[in-house]
RNA sequence: GCGUCCGUAGCUCAGCUGGAUAGAGCAUCGGUUUCCGGUACCGACGGUCGGGGGUUCGAAUCCCUCCGGACGUGCCA
């Protein structure tokens, strides 16, 4: 809608117009100051240039009114243009909110090294990386989720150290001396128990089998990792291992050519010519590429296979790394903008208002499990994908746990389940439903249906901004103007019962929609809390 | 020190391509339909938008500066 608005706007004045949503509805739909830039060049008046303006879309039949008002020109959208887009809607409701973007994109999100389970850190990049690809895919972007499996290095070693020290302590009930940094959980006992009976106790003693445990145990890790994802509905599609690309090195490292010089028996990559604050070493004296190596053969193998934009979710702990990355991709003959990181900030917890502190090495780590566990993959996601995702965000488990007003996802879902519930109660059927025409509504109901059709423009402007949290904001509103109404007007037996039941429908469809957009499935009709 | 982000109601946060009276939830207090699920709705209380300066017809929003906070500042990943 606000497109159609903003190119005949644009068409007219020949100029990119400001449009705005009134904040008192009464005004009209969508709003423009246009005027009062337009004063200062025409040395006239807001007013007076409002007025004129505004004359000129007097008949158009997408407006019912088009008003100035203290210089803003407010529009008023036709009944029979909401009512039409409505109708359509509810006939196409795949359609609904779709566009036909034909960017390939490679999102890579998540990443977490596979020594452990996924934490409550971990979630929310998660979330708010499958949440930008389900607005994406609703776009038509053609989008590559991808997992980079950090499956090399130093921690990979630990791992295997780690799981030999748990596997002696608790299932042997050897003595051993911890060093200062190891991997601890139950997930480790579990692990070491298993190793056990795959491979006999020899694995867990044997020094020179550290290895070769380290390699069993990422992957089992992974699969754990994997189903974490997985209940909170959450799938990549590829995932890519950093030691299987090291095999590449030496061909990317020619392809650096100037990027790369080697100085005191290191080589070091040029960044601080390309915006870094300093050079960066990719190869030790022993040899040894860093972990910067095998991100550069990482990304050089991103755009060797072609997509069009890449987008990498990172922690917000990460983001000194951005400049030397982007350098990288510079030297490698790739333009560095088609590279577009995106930092997840920090999460703390409350736990009844208290801060409750994460310590991997208390080991009272929170695990993304736990969470889901407790108060479900919905209220995950959706507190989650609620906050602008570079902010830190502060979250409290208790406040999750209650059913009413304070928990937004049980407050959306209620407003959904309103809605069947008043459909399966009418004794209207659906097709003598879709057959009322919505006009004649009163501004409350004009409003509701407005606020329902904004839908499409909600997930463009959520993806363009990589502002997911401006989806549950939306949806929230949505179900807060369906319950009022639902409040105040009585539907059923009515005159008006069709005209309002479909207008229902209608908010359903994008209450359904937009969750279904943050990976929750809408609730028909709501439980009571099993005591 | 330098870099990035942040500072809005008692709490958690929206609003920030500059625009009409700064919004919501929680908390506190009070109220609500001969009712389609009260898991809802309405009202009250509550704000020097961190301080100061600047640009502008207009600043929570842009610029400068100061104060406060988080994170980063490995040849760890």
């Amino acid at each position: 809608m606000k497109q159609r608005v903003s190119a005949l706007l644009r068409a007219q004045f020949e100029r990119d117009v400001v449009l705005e949503k009134p904040k008192d509805r009464s005004f009209g739909h969508y709003a423009t100051p246009i005027a009062f830039s337009l004063a200062k060049e025409l040395r006239k008046s807001p007013m007076a240039i409002a007025d004129e303006l505004a004359a000129v879309f007097g008949e158009h039949a997408m407006f019912s009114s088009v008003e100035a008002t203290k210089g803003y020109i407010n529009f008023r959208l036709s009944e029979s243009f909401l009512g039409e887009y409505a109708d359509w809607a509810l006939k196409n409701p795949d359609e609904f909110g779709r566009a036909d973007r034909e960017e390939k994109i490679l999102l890579e999100f998540v990443s977490a090294n596979p020594t452990g389970p996924l934490h409550i850190g971990h979630a929310r990049g998660a979330v708010y990386g499958d949440t930008l690809l389900r607005l994406g895919r609703r776009l038509g972007y053609d989008i590559t989720a991808e997992y980079y499996v950090n499956d090399a290095g130093n921690q990979i070693d630990l791992l295997g150290l780690s799981l030999q020290l748990e596997g002696q302590h608790s299932v042997l009930n050897m003595e051993v001396e911890w060093p200062e940094k190891y991997y601890r959980g139950e997930y480790m006992t579990v692990l070491a128990e298993e190793a056990l009976s795959v491979f006999g106790s020899d694995i867990l003693t044997n020094p020179d089998r550290q290895k070769e445990l380290a390699l069993w145990a990422k992957d089992r890790v992974m699969e754990l990792i994997v189903s974490d994802l997985a209940e909170a509905n959450i799938h990549f599609d590829t995932f890519v291992s950093e030691a299987s690309l090291y095999d590449d090195w030496e061909r990317v490292m020619k392809k650096l050519g100037e990027g790369v010089y080697e100085a005191e028996g290191k080589l070091w990559l040029r960044s601080s010519e390309k915006g870094d604050e300093k050079d960066r070493v990719v190869v030790r004296e022993d040899g040894r590429p860093t972990y910067l190596a095998g991100d550069i053969v990482y990304h050089n193998r991103k755009f060797e296979q072609g997509f069009d934009h890449y987008i990498n979710i990172w922690g917000a702990d990460h983001h000194g790394y951005i400049a030397r990355v982007k350098a990288a991709v510079d030297f490698l003959g790739y333009d560095p903008d088609r590279l577009e990181i995106l930092l997840s900030q920090m999460v703390s917890l409350l736990k009844d208002g208290e801060p409750y502190k994460m310590s991997k090495r208390a080991g009272n780590v929170i695990l993304m499990s736990d969470i889901v566990e407790e108060i479900g993959a919905d209220a995950l996601r959706f507190i989650f994908a609620s906050k602008k995702s570079d902010t830190a965000l502060e979250f409290d488990v208790e406040v999750l746990k209650k059913q009413d007003n304070s928990n937004p996802v049980y407050y959306i879902n209620y407003a959904h389940a309103r809605i069947q519930t008043i459909l399966s109660k009418s004794a209207l059927s659906r097709e003598q439903i879709m057959a009322a025409e919505l006009k004649d509504l009163s501004a409350d109901a004009d409003a509701l249906l407005f606020e329902a059709l904004l839908l499409p423009e909600v997930i463009e402007d959520a993806f363009a901004s990589r502002q997911v949290q401006k989806l549950p904001d939306y949806l929230k509103s949505l179900a807060a103007r369906l319950h009022k109404f639902y409040y105040d007007v009585r539907i059923l037996g009515t005159e008006e019962e069709a005209k309002l039941l479909k207008l229902f429908m209608m908010v359903g469809l994008s209450l359904r929609t937009g969750l279904s957009l943050m990976g929750i499935t809408a609730k028909d009709r709501m439980t009571a809390d099993e005591k």
